[in-house]
RNA sequence: GGCGGAGUGGCCGAGUGGCUUAGGCAAGGGCCUGCAAAGCCCUGUACACGGGUUCGAUUCCCGUCUCCGCCUCCA
């Protein structure tokens, strides 16, 4: 760990390996989206520049054998898989990264990068593969740590490999694979070969942050960092690496089949109390999925929300730029500790609460707005995602007018101190999911599950 | 075999050589409320085990145990 210096004063490049659109996002690929997408956001606090790549790999083995396996072309297959990503990060507040390229729009790219290498010495083209000679680069093993002769040889013996751990930078032609052509013969791209070309060709030799999973370490980032070194490019200037979600103690991964699927979740909890979930552990932590911790996270987002309408409820509409509490941005300053910053959002819920006690609507305004600009720096301020109870047409518009004529009716009731018509209209409400809360500014109403 | 991470109070989850046992959830007591909910105040139980360094270690060092990841596709 050490300071963050971006390369160019006022910017700063990022560049995460994205999905493999190969099937349905769950958790875990999500989890890595949010985390990048916090840190996009935090260091847009600071730097007006802040540039985000985030790749999409839809050409590999497996698309291929799955959308063989379904009867349907790759390249639909991998398609509607990255829209199923997209909507999962969008629906989970994720900005939109700067770009958000695809590998098969690059190979000319990867061609340019492949000739470089070829003509340094660094990679061989052997039966119409293009293999990388990690022997060639004395750095090779550097980031992850690891010893060349200590790894695990694959078993691809590789048909033309002059060294067993050289690793592949494209792939011949096999009948009935879509191919591209090369000075090598046609063929296709090797996975680490994308991420340099792409990542290049967006934020330049040199870029300043390249992000992704720890199980990406090594072999993946260990190559990418080899293929563009030896191309002569500077590459990443720092790592970041995101931890697990796990589900019973182990990695979530499409090959156990211990995956929990985005869309499903969100037919439980809202966006944005996944998203807190989600974010508030540290980056480099494992989370391990619970039902049980998902809803205590739940509850605790509740707590900030309530603090917020209540706010509102009683002041009027508050802005989001307020102050970032000190204790906020050095936790956030630290290796992006979320922890840390989220306790401190609560500790300012705790003083707005207070103020709101004490009647002191100047304090609580101004915790307020410190409270939205903070989450918002997460992507958890509670007021800019939908509202669940005053905004809205249609349907939502006609149950606000029901609610509220019940409301009225219940207030009445109240103040002829008929409390069994006002607490049968209540339980009624709570029947049709509609929890009441008497406060001194009058009745506010929720939605319990939304 | 090589490389790396983790074991904290009922649960989730931070962190630090002592001065602040983060924060949330749950539990108990109190205030408030017609009741409830929300909110506020207070309370308890921690740092896997065994050594060592130190005036003092959960935090540093050594060892042990357990769990997990990477070295093959993977966020």
């Amino acid at each position: 760990m050490r300071a963050f210096l971006p390369q160019v004063s006022g910017t700063a490049s990022i560049y995460v390996c994205g999905a493999t659109v190969q099937g349905v996002p769950h958790i875990g690929h999500v989890r890595s989206g949010l985390n990048f997408d916090v840190l996009r956001r935090w260091l847009g606090r600071t730097y007006a520049d802040v540039r985000l790549v985030r790749n999409v790999t839809d050409i590999d083995d497996k698309i291929l054998a799955k959308a063989a396996d379904h009867g349907r072309p790759w390249w639909e297959w991998a398609y509607q898989h990255e829209r199923e990503f997209e909507d999962a990060y969008t629906a989970l507040g994720c900005l939109p990264p700067s770009y958000a390229p695809r590998a098969t729009g690059h190979v000319s790219q990867m061609v340019d990068l492949m000739q470089r290498l070829v003509d340094r010495g660094h990679a061989y083209a052997a039966r119409g593969d293009v293999y990388f000679s990690v022997t060639s680069f004395p750095e090779y093993g550097a980031l992850s740590g690891q010893k060349l002769d200590d790894v695990h040889q694959g078993e691809t013996t590789g048909r033309g490999k002059r060294d067993p751990r050289d690793f592949t930078l494209w792939k011949a032609a096999k009948p009935g694979e879509p191919s591209w052509p090369t000075p090598w013969g046609p063929g296709r791209p090797g996975w680490h070969l994308e991420c340099s070309a792409m990542a290049t060709t967006y934020l330049g030799g040199t870029f300043d942050i390249h992000g992704g999973g720890i199980d990406l370490i090594f072999p993946h980032h260990e190559n990418e960092q080899a293929q563009s070194r030896a191309a002569g490019d500077g590459f990443s200037r720092y790592w970041m690496h995101n931890a697990w979600v796990t589900l019973s103690g182990e990695k979530m991964s499409k090959s156990l089949g211990n995956t929990v699927a985005i869309p499903e979740l969100l037919k439980q909890v809202r966006a944005a109390e996944l998203r807190y979930y989600l974010v508030g552990p540290h980056y480099r932590s494992t989370i391990e999925f619970s039902r049980e911790a998902l809803d205590d996270a739940v509850s605790a987002y509740r707590r900030i929300e309530s603090f917020l309408r209540r706010v509102v409820e009683r002041t009027g509409s508050i802005g989001e730029e307020g102050v970032l509490s000190e204790a906020f941005t050095a936790s956030m300053d630290d290796d992006m500790g979320t922890p840390g910053a989220v306790a401190a959002i609560h500790k300012r819920v705790r003083e707005g609460n207070t103020a709101l006690e004490a009647a002191d609507d100047l304090t609580a305004r101004a915790a307020a707005e410190s409270v939205r600009a903070m989450a918002g720096v997460l992507g958890v301020d509670p007021l800019t995602w939908t509202d669940n109870t005053t905004d809205g047409t249609g349907s939502r518009q006609a149950l606000a007018t029901l609610v509220e004529h019940v409301l009225e009716e219940r207030v009445k009731a109240r103040q002829d101190r008929d409390f069994a018509k006002a607490d049968a209209l209540r339980d009624h409400l709570l029947l049709a999911g509609i929890a009441v809360e008497d406060t001194p500014d009058g009745p506010l109403w929720t939605l319990k599950d939304d």
